[in-house]
DNA sequence: TCGATAATTTTACTATTATAGAAATATGGA
DNA sequence: TCCATATTTCTATAATAGTAAAATTATCGA
């Protein structure tokens, strides 16, 4: 992965409103969820939902598909991983886990 | 964790030169590296080392100490354990793990 | 205490990002 | 086709972040 990838993975997930979508959609799982859903769960206006929902998707961070007359969202589980990945090799003498072992449920 | 501590961690990441100290500093280990040094392999002037430095600082993802004239950073693990736990909690139906099999050494 | 080296603070400028109303587009049902 | 619903695009405004030169502070050795 390169730098400038990263970032812009980063950069989408370093901001409240996706934050909260990003997390939303963890929870929910390969399923994911419709953008109407996300937007009353989370209580953000429709545009404003739409703006970070296109900055997770260029980010490679999520996925969607359309289903009738709904838009649903759900975690590129592939994304995520290599982020994860780069941000924390050669990290650990060669172990790549940070700390699986402290890590919550 | 809070959603604003998260994001102001993510923040951090999110920025070409502090993505990329953040990575030095993980290859460095627990000794981490003087600014200085971090300056030199990195090409970037002082005081906007400087500038960086404090931001993860302050977003929990490096500390300091003091080492004659110069200032040695190194990451702070438990930091950025915190912040991959909130990222990841309640994926994969329990299992922490996003990718822990695929991820490189 | 003086000079040299290491890092930080101050400051000003530039660039990027967030928000959300209003209008536009896409889908499905009557 | 026409209407209701779901989402997106356009647009303008407000807020935040990145850069780096110049001045300042801290430490060490002579």
């Amino acid at each position: 992965m390169e730098v400038k990838t990263a970032v812009t993975a980063l950069t989408a997930l370093a901001q409240e409103s996706r934050l909260r979508v990003f997390r939303l959609l963890v929870r929910a799982g390969s399923d994911g969820q419709p953008a109407g859903e996300i937007a009353d769960s989370l209580d953000i206006p429709p545009a404003t939902l739409t703006f970070h929902l296109k900055e997770l998707s260029h980010a490679g961070l999520i996925d969607s598909t359309r289903e009738g007359r709904s838009i649903r969202y759900s975690i590129r589980e592939q994304g995520v991983c290599e982020l994860l990945t780069y941000l924390l090799q050669d990290c650990c003498n060669g172990q790549p886990e940070l700390c699986g072992s402290k890590r919550k449920k």
